[in-house]
DNA sequence: ATAACCAATCGTACTTTTACGATTGGAAAT
DNA sequence: ATTTCCAATCGTAAAAGTACGATTGGTTAT
């Protein structure tokens, strides 16, 4: 078997706090993040317009965010609505602050 | 003038939480930094005793950390101390403080 | 039906990260 | 002086991340 990360086992809430970490370690995202907790939701749109960035990259970037957990996006025709999402929040909140004691 | 991230003007902070938080985006780091907030210093080797990684690998996720600010080493001939950089994890607590609010 | 609109996804290029073994460098011990 | 020991650095390969423009898909209006 190749040595790689996968195989070592480190406890879950390590994993979980390091996949939260990594979804924050990007400006972009951390600035996304504070957007949507100022206004507790937003579309796509408005971010495309805030950043001098493209739309695709706006996407990819929710997306991982999505992906991680942090946030949860509602259809909300015809537009895409973008919040927070309060229980993994909460769970990440609580991560850190153990983390960091 | 190409446009990368970095022609776009974050605020400060989010630039600095980002920077943490992608050093805390592994759990391998996360791992070395219990360790440390546990007994408060080690030895590299001591990291690769208990990681099934190499020691060129554990030496270059101590390099993240500490260029992150995170960790601070210092020469304990022959070997060299790893300890929290407690300045620095302070502000690091701080920021996640904030921004979890 | 078709046009307009928003956002996701695709394809691509480039950079960065993560891992390894091998080498180097510096200090302590023989 | 030489050997030993620890840890950093180098070189490299593979994978992941970041950005773009172009395309697709699904909804609402015309």
């Amino acid at each position: 078997m190749k040595k790689t990360t996968e195989n070592i086992v480190f406890k879950d809430d390590s994993k979980q706090l390091a996949r939260f970490a990594k979804a924050l370690g990007h400006p972009t995202r951390i600035a996304i993040l504070k957007h949507l907790e100022h206004q507790s939701c937003c579309f796509t749109g408005d971010l495309v317009d805030i950043f001098p960035l493209a739309q695709s990259t706006i996407s990819q970037h929710l997306k991982e965010l999505k992906d991680a957990g942090l946030i949860q996006g509602e259809v909300n025709p015809p537009k895409i609505k973008y919040c927070i999402n309060k229980e993994n929040w909460k769970t990440a909140k609580a991560l850190f602050q153990g983390f960091f004691e």
